[in-house]
DNA sequence: GTCTATAGGAAGATAGAC
DNA sequence: GTCTATCTTCCTATAGAC
């Protein structure tokens, strides 16, 4: 019944929602059950109604921020036109990544922000969604290497692995009010691209 | 005290190593006083003669981490010769945080895990070292940019941060068995100052 | 479905013997 | 300095009324 619209269905996920904003911004062991229904405006009890232990929320949470960016990110690259540069495609990629961590955020961020450490079961349950979004990236990445626009010596996992790092850490320092996602994509792209080096080639390189 | 050679003193760093194993594989919250009193091969409350609670515990943690980084790194630019280039002085302070965060590391990698997650009291107390950390990076890119090794468009505080993000995340991917670390800083120098794209300067560009 | 009440256990912290 | 024993509090989870 997941995404029906009865009553319990969505009680069910006013639950979940506070869940992933609580964990987000206390992390899981220091959030408790009674955080999540004063969020939700619950009492705590009742809250096992609806799902059967703490961890088992949790998994929910983070399931459900793995799957949003990894559908956030497919979606960027089904809409491109089919001749597009990788460059065009990789920014669409990072775009999308950090518009799912910074502003539907509360599943994506507790996801980054908590993976490390869940309980054993709750991690375990989760590397499959994991991988298969990792999947996502090296096939992007390997087919923009494949059509000579990223060096032929680029070590694609070590690259993959230092983006998704300087990504996911904005969920750190990103403040709304300041320089837009948008932009924020476009200069990744633009340094990761043409590197932070004065020899780089210029200007229109990312127009 | 600090420093000395006592019983007491040995015995109180013992502790602190043991807190800063546990808290980094753990988390703060899900940490238990019994899980560090048993790394330390001592009992619960014997803790309570070197320390007042767990947050300080925690609180001292947090600040060696980030003064064992800070030393690393500030250590690297004083040993180089004064005539290297920007790049150089670069890929040396990128070498010393990973190899502090990576193999020196339970002080500092837990501090990079725990950080958006302690008490409120504890993240207080730890901003300004954080902050004086910030202040040696903003420095370095900030000559480097000045003598015109950085593009002078490049916007230092996206890029030193989105830096840091890339190598903190490291702490979730490292294993010491594959690349070494040196190996990984001279990638990231590489791909940070001569970008990814096949337009990029070839080959010599970071001997 | 949600409430109140509470069982059962574990956590941080303290007291006092040695 | 370290131990054992314990206080107090808080948490997850369950039971049963409504």
């Amino acid at each position: 019944m997941t995404g029906s619209n009865t009553k319990s269905a969505r009680t069910r996920a006013k639950i979940l929602d506070a869940a992933a904003l609580t964990f987000r911004l206390r992390g899981y062991a220091a959030t408790t059950l009674k955080d999540i229904a004063e969020a939700a405006d619950m009492q705590t009890g009742s809250l096992y109604y609806h799902f059967e232990s703490k961890a088992k929320l949790m998994e929910e949470v983070l399931d459900k921020g793995i799957r949003e960016v990894h559908a956030g990110v497919l979606k960027s690259q089904k809409e491109l036109a089919a001749d597009v540069s990788a460059e065009q495609r990789i920014l669409s990629a990072v775009h999308a990544h950090l518009i799912l961590l910074l502003k539907n955020g509360d599943y994506t961020s507790t996801n980054i922000r908590n993976f490390g450490q869940v309980p054993d079961e709750v991690h375990q349950h989760h590397i499959k969604l994991r991988k298969a979004y990792a999947d996502l990236w090296r096939k992007i990445l390997r087919q923009a290497q494949q059509e000579g626009a990223l060096a032929a010596d680029i070590d694609l996992a070590l690259l993959r692995m230092l983006l998704m790092g300087a990504l996911n850490w904005s969920v750190e320092w990103y403040q709304p009010d300041k320089t837009s996602i948008e932009a924020i994509a476009q200069q990744v792209c633009r340094m990761l691209f043409h590197g932070i080096g004065s020899s780089r080639p210029l200007k229109n390189a990312s127009a």
